[in-house]
DNA sequence: GAGTGGTCTAGACCACCAG
DNA sequence: TGGTGGTCTAGACCACTCA
């Protein structure tokens, strides 16, 4: 990457900037290689830092850098293709039931926040079994989730269980229920504060929320809210997963009339 | 909203201002309202603009607040739920086939992206039908597409078309195959130059990118990359349509242990 | 302790929109 | 033309990681 001068134009310099370093992350650049300080690359295109990390931010909300404090900044691999939804079967099927490595790592009876309950037709005031996981991806772990089931959808759950025996009851018996469909959303969100921990990134990291109804012939049996980071994941949906395109190979697109 | 003190604290500043601007947001204005401008805002509690602006970007992400130059900020109306995929049917459909209001804006011969290319199994040097739409909801532009169907796909299309009949007559002779299979991958990304115009947005703006790969018993015969804004739009998928939860409706979720 | 990215400031000027 | 958000600067200090 030589000490290139930006040449004056009439688009803002962060993104021209931005440009800039994307060819030379595809051209001069490998996985996991790590690029000069900010400071030093600041000097070198002759911006100020701030104007430099813009530019940095952006490629990292694209998944091409991978930015850490204390440490530097290194070209990040393509995305991970992570299954979401019909995730074998052809119909869907119940959380915990499929071949993801998902952990578990905690379970209340918690008043759900106020829409949730509104989908589950709950009280307000009403606890629910909810099942906090983490789910794991190439020693990473890419997304959190927490799983709503109101005391009405597994009745016969056992009134007395230890912490540890909660969580996997409650999918138990899930699982012994007819599941007749599921619907799922996607949108942008960032994480919150517990979310990012967990996923070892800053507070307010983008991140791509999935919430998902599972309904029985009774109505919704219970709603998932998953957390995945929007800048090592891309989710893929439907028959056997991986799409193979990953966005940011699309850079040289040439346009359609 | 009060001339709020921040009190000292151990957690960013942009953060901290984020969760009281949030709740000024929930209890205090109601959608469509215009916000103090920029200036005002940082004066009032006591900070630089760089840090209320940053703030500001965050809940412009998280679907809260619209900000246009020369204009103003307001409060923007809950994220609209948008279909994507199984739109009616039980296993997927032709783009154009549906009850979408989509609006084809160009069609052209042209080379795809390598990566589009690889995935439909054409040369590096192949043209490919490209369909260019956008897609309307509530009178905004909300998405942008490409479809890219070579030629393959499509043997029995007449050779010579007009530019406004090329388009209707790539999709026309798409729907006349047995579609097998579909599947999807969704990531984030940013707003291309030519998209972010479409969309009525800054380049660089974050955007929801879907890639859908159409499968026939011959193979992939067409790929279509579509950029919704990831502001205003929560992608729903599956049966009838939409989950009734708004992400930014959680921020006093309880924690689960 | 040296070096990294993260936060913050107090300015300045520009591009855009509306009256 | 006045007011808005968008870009940019040149500093400062903080939080974190690692040798």
């Amino acid at each position: 990457m030589a000490t290139t001068q930006l040449e004056p134009v009439q688009e803002p310099k962060y993104w021209h900037l931005k440009t800039v370093l994307q060819e030379a992350l595809d051209s001069e650049f490998s996985v996991g290689e790590i690029l000069p300080n900010e400071r030093d690359l600041a000097a070198r295109f002759g911006v100020a830092r701030a104007t430099l990390r813009q530019a940095l931010e952006q490629l990292e909300l694209e998944g091409r850098l991978q930015r850490r404090r204390g440490v530097g900044t290194t070209v990040a691999p393509p995305r991970m293709g992570i299954a979401v939804g019909t995730t074998g079967a052809s119909e869907g099927a119940w959380p915990g039931s499929g071949s993801e490595s998902w952990r578990t790592v905690g379970c209340a009876e918690a008043v759900p926040p106020a829409a949730v309950a509104a989908v589950l037709g709950t009280g307000t005031d009403e606890l629910v079994h909810t099942v906090r996981r983490v789910r794991m991806m190439q020693g990473q772990s890419v997304a959190t989730e927490l799983i709503f089931v109101p005391s009405g959808s597994v009745p016969a759950l056992p009134a007395l269980l230890t912490p540890a025996a909660h969580a996997p009851a409650v999918l138990r018996e899930l699982h012994a229920m007819a599941l007749e469909s599921e619907d799922r959303a996607v949108e942008l969100g960032s994480a919150r504060a517990e979310d990012a921990k967990q996923l070892d990134r800053l507070p307010g990291a983008p991140v791509l929320v999935v919430t998902t109804r599972y309904r029985t012939g009774q109505g919704v049996a219970a709603v998932s809210v998953a957390t995945y980071r929007a800048d090592t994941c891309r989710l893929t949906f439907g028959e056997t997963g991986t799409v193979q395109i990953s966005h940011h190979e699309q850079e040289e697109r040439r346009e359609a009339s």
